[in-house]
DNA sequence: AACTTAAATGAGAATCATTTGCATCTGGGC
DNA sequence: GCCCAGATGCAAATGATTCTCATTTAAGTT
């Protein structure tokens, strides 16, 4: 989360990249779409174009510096991604995401993959539903 | 997945209904965006235009006939909707789609979705990888 | 510190999936 | 067969994302 990981990423150490990532590293609770990225962008004056906003973020998804998610259909979302894999519960409603890791899916889910004969490279579980404070 | 779940829908049996109806019947085990039904009504010499396609799914979508998936960021697939609910491992690479159904996971959803104090409506598991063949 | 070059960026055009406005058509009740 | 709300076709509009290409810059080299 920070120009090492660029340099390890073997990208080149850029203001728009550097500004990218805090943004990123500053909204770690939020899922931000290119879009947020690049309002956030402008709200701190830097000059950064929204054309750069998504190839940086497609370099960053490339690299494993963020994750790609897409639960809406129109739009894509980024998140950091930490160390540990996890799963998502997503609000209909107002859009909000909680995380959560659970062992006894992430077990089934491997010896699905193994009974079925795939070579399983990434998983995604989203419960879709309304949050307490949207019922 | 005939003339009476449109009515019972509450939506005139027209032929471009029908027709998207019969072709989505007639592909179960694929997924098919809007694009692919779109093509085979043409193979079909069936006058019925993208638009339509798109308004027809989403209202079959709404009305409970299909379901619509966002596996691929850059355009939605659509399966009719058995009774039964079921979880899939898409393959990264050739874009096959394995259904299944876990009784242990879904058990497992419940409980952390009651945890969360989230009223759960729906819930997407994706498993992506290599299949058999791509390997 | 200046020199060099591949990589990175900005601006705007281009693309692609999907949606919409509107005039025309049609299913199904009377 | 008549009527009209709902359905459709067509083309233009949208919105997210990508691409082109001229210009700029990071970072290694002298």
């Amino acid at each position: 989360m920070n120009d090492e990981s660029l340099r390890e990423a073997g990208l080149k150490v850029t203001i728009p990249r550097v500004k990218i990532l805090e943004i990123l590293t500053a909204n770690k609770q939020r899922h931000m779409s290119a879009e947020d990225v690049y309002k956030t962008l402008l709200t701190q004056r830097e000059e950064v174009s929204l054309a750069t906003v998504y190839r940086v973020l497609t370099q960053f998804e490339s690299v494993g510096i963020v994750m790609r998610h897409n639960f809406e259909g129109d739009h894509a979302v980024f998140e950091l991604k930490e160390n540990e894999h996890h799963d998502h519960l997503v609000c209909v409603r107002c859009g909000k995401v909680e995380e959560f890791v659970d062992e006894t899916i992430e077990k089934r889910q491997q010896q699905i993959a193994k009974q079925a004969n795939f070579k399983m490279t990434d998983h995604a579980l989203n419960i879709y539903g309304l949050c307490g404070t949207c019922q």
